[in-house]
DNA sequence: CAGTGGTCTAGACCACTGA
DNA sequence: CAGTGGTCTAGACCACTGA
């Protein structure tokens, strides 16, 4: 069975793409599987009647995606069988809003220094009882609350953080709109709300929250720790994976 | 300050690592604001002293990173305000147990036939009334009730479902051994468990729960349709990303 | 028009694996 | 040793954009 993509990519496409969708086809009907060895670059080379380059670059392309691994000196296989691992995305939630096309607002209820409590110290890499940033804001869409935001941002990261109106850009947007490079690490978890955040969220004191907990360095130091917690009743995370 | 990691691509790595490594080291620092234009393809050959294919590549490999954005006949460009979006990996819960080296069970309380009611039908895209497979299956991490898994199946696509042992393989092991390529629909929410699985986890009738529903397809039709409910105070889920 | 990236070729040298 | 993939070169033709 060849769907319509598949065809368009066959007819018109560059020899690598062709290349590279013969194998992609081969491997969703089974033709290697899992493990199996698959065609040298050299036999593909004859078989298309394109240069090795071409060839390899198809093939480090599967690579990447995960489709194949390669062995120097051995040659190249089929994947072994896939992790049923998937990801899920996870985004600003003024984009979000605003991508359904409703209003968002935010309601800040703190911007403020701190001293860091030696927990926190530790987390973000200051010394305990140094100051911090603390910002707790709420966001709504279409003025139902969605969102509470409580967040601690390490001060050497993002000097001027207390400085801006964060009923106007929120806070991911300041701290990376000039930061190319980090990384973060999440956690998701459902709890009940404290009590008060079920205030701030105007919900019962034991609805179920969806907790996201978001920790962003960029190579050297911490930037910001979030602890963003969402109503179960109003808020879900979607996903898709296509491996 | 150049970290270790970098010293050493710039030491012995070959050329078109260095090349994107000098781009990547560049974007880090600030050098080229978001939006920026970037040196174009000739002038980092004459800067590397390489062929234009070693500079093409580390540019490739940069844009399919999201670092840069190309496009023909006119440049190449710092990619833009970096989306703050990233990516959660979702397991199979008994590889995320066995690698936390500790023990998983599987108690099945329902593998059988059913008479598809119409929602699900529809989402499994067979035919309303017509049979579907039914597990429902509560596995343990050292005896603990960590998750409820209730699963419906496509017959179509795995005919041989039933007749597995559930407590020795998983559904997921089961359902994914064989097809290659697939994709997936994820969504997470907070709920409140079901009388049913309260009871199941041995968790209060109150007690948040971290909710995943997977819908798997291949390219023609839906495989399976998976309720995940996880106890919050027992399970949370934890990723990373990195640009 | 000059400059850009997209892609390909036909060779090359190399490191590696396994017989 | 023959076969594999990893990488590079020095050219080429092309489509595209903007002056």
């Amino acid at each position: 069975m060849v769907s319509p993509e598949t065809a368009a990519v066959a007819a018109s496409a560059p020899p690598f793409a062709r290349v590279k969708q013969f194998l992609k086809d081969g491997l969703a009907e089974g033709r290697w599987a899992p493990g199996a060895l698959m065609p040298s670059e050299a036999e593909l080379v004859a078989m298309f009647g394109v240069s090795r380059m071409t060839v390899n670059r198809a093939l480090r392309e599967l690579q990447a995606e995960g489709l194949v691994v390669r062995t120097q000196g051995v040659g190249t296989f089929a994947a072994p069988l896939h992790k049923v691992s998937s990801t899920l995305t996870i985004r600003d939630l003024h984009e979000e809003v605003q991508e359904r096309g409703h209003r968002h607002e935010a309601v800040v209820h703190l911007q403020r220094r701190e001293a860091a409590p030696p927990a926190l110290a530790a987390q973000l890499g200051v010394a305990a009882g140094s100051e911090v940033f603390h910002t707790l804001i709420v966001h709504f869409e279409n003025g139902v609350p969605l969102q509470c935001e409580d967040r601690y941002v390490n001060p050497a990261c993002a000097p001027g953080y207390l400085g801006h109106d964060f009923t106007r850009t929120t806070p991911t947007q300041v701290l990376f709109e000039s930061t190319a490079l980090w990384r973060a690490q999440y956690s998701i978890e459902a709890a009940r709300p404290t009590a008060q955040e079920a205030r701030l969220l105007q919900i019962a004191p034991d609805e179920p929250c969806l907790v996201v907990v978001r920790r962003t360095f960029t190579r050297d130091a911490a930037i910001t720790i979030a602890r963003l917690v969402h109503p179960g009743s109003r808020y879900q995370l979607e996903g898709q994976f296509t491996p």
